[in-house]
DNA sequence: TACAATTGTGTACCAATTACACCATTTATC
DNA sequence: GATAAATGGTGTAATTGGTACACAATTGTA
């Protein structure tokens, strides 16, 4: 136990030396019918777009910050979310910062601070979220991931980050569960994995490698009403995946 | 560009609901022919033990820190030090913390904060290094990893999901060049891996996958002295080594 | 009714992983 | 020195997993 002179001398040289603020970037990956896109903000006070993001607040999970943010952005509650990288590198966002430096003195302004950010990556269907803007932006829109703008800090850099973090993972995690409809078609679940992967995979080897995770339950009815072959329904088997989750399944696509 | 007005609000607001310390805690894995260990700190104060951390100082990137804070404990300096989670329970160290609460004001007391401390694990062999306790700490030694002691605050769960993800690490990325002399036979490799996994590896199917990611040289020497038959010598192909690093390589034990 | 598009299913081939066997070298021991 | 014990080098067969590819069936439309 310290006494309370030492205590006293380590907290005055600490808060001067140590103080930070931790703010939570979220790369919402939003996908719908073969389409992939990404929740960004258009900033009211620069040129550019930036992705979601918010603070975590004192007694507050860090999880439960992420998943907060999330929500106020989408109306979207309880989704696949996960951290993936913390970026903290005191030059990331300098040069945003020190535009205010003039203008309030330091101790008063909350973004003269450095802040350490920690990147979560989130998976979504774009057609339930809607897009809210925050205090900052003029626009919260669902940017296609073929055709993004400029980022502004660094942004692209959590961008890609979350997108190789997203293709590694898809590896050894099942995806889709937040995705698709209750139930859904193979082409459909290949689709997912197509977009994602940003690659044309091989019908007959996806379907086999896909029922191999034992993931899938078969149904019975097939979806009619396309204008060719009616294909299988499948949906998730819930207790497997969520096993899979935990477990992890085995090497790369 | 927020106006001077809406800056000092934002600024009040958000200081009082959203200050926050950010600390690192290293799982420092230490490796010496056949033997595990970690790195830990019994504390003066308290009964038990905890991970080697610190705190992250203004201006400084965080890898940095980590870094700092390793080279501070160990004496060793740039070894294989990677970011692996965020512990950000604002539980987590809340008893540790309270115990300050009568004795020094709260706004006056460092430790009154949550704490979000960032994880990394580093890999070093603990045969090169000094272990130094902290100002905090009596004593800072190897423990085994078969045999730990009773963890202080969140750290047992740090620990074990450093574990995990090392285990899981070693599937895509090489490692050894920290933990292996300049020379060093196959077997002693092997036995890297199978302290790290905690199993047995079959010695030839060991061998020829490590061989198969061409990250060895095959030396023509021997070493001798040994009480059998003399193994041959090899060392890391650095650049190959590099590569690998970034590229990964694929698959699992 | 023929056709285009799409889905269901199967199979042959190659690569990686696993399991296992045999020989060579070194030192200790009789 | 012959032999045993321990360890290292190398190879091979069986299994599994991944890739490439072919053909039949279904559906709506021309």
């Amino acid at each position: 136990m310290l006494t309370k002179e030492e205590l006293e001398k380590f907290s005055a040289d600490a808060l001067e030396l140590y103080l930070d603020h931790i703010s939570i970037d979220c790369v919402v990956f939003g996908f719908h019918e073969g389409q992939m896109k990404v929740l960004m903000l258009k900033s009211k006070n620069e040129e550019g777009w930036q992705l979601p993001g918010g603070f975590v607040q004192k007694r507050e999970p860090i999880d439960t910050a992420a998943n907060r943010i999330l929500a106020t952005r989408t109306g979207i509650d309880k989704v696949f979310l996960k951290q993936f990288h913390v970026f903290g590198d005191p030059d990331r966002n300098r040069q945003h910062n020190e535009q205010y430096n003039d203008m309030v003195p330091k101790e008063r302004n909350f973004f003269s601070h450095r802040f350490i950010s920690i990147g979560y990556y989130a998976l979504v269907d774009f057609s339930d979220a809607i897009p809210t803007p925050d205090e900052f932006s003029e626009l919260c829109a669902w940017r296609d991931v073929n055709d993004l703008p400029v980022f502004l800090l660094d942004h692209e850099l959590i961008f890609n980050t979350a997108l190789d973090t997203l293709r590694l993972q898809l590896s050894y995690q099942p995806i889709g569960y937040n995705l698709m409809p209750k139930e859904f078609t193979m082409p459909e679940l290949q689709k997912l994995y197509e977009t994602i992967l940003g690659k044309k995979l091989d019908r007959r080897n996806f379907q086999r490698r896909i029922l191999g995770f034992g993931i899938l339950n078969k149904l019975p009815q097939t979806r009619k009403g396309g204008a060719h072959k009616a294909p299988y329904l499948y949906s998730f088997d819930l207790e497997n995946y969520q096993a899979a989750l935990k477990e992890g399944l085995k090497s790369g696509w």
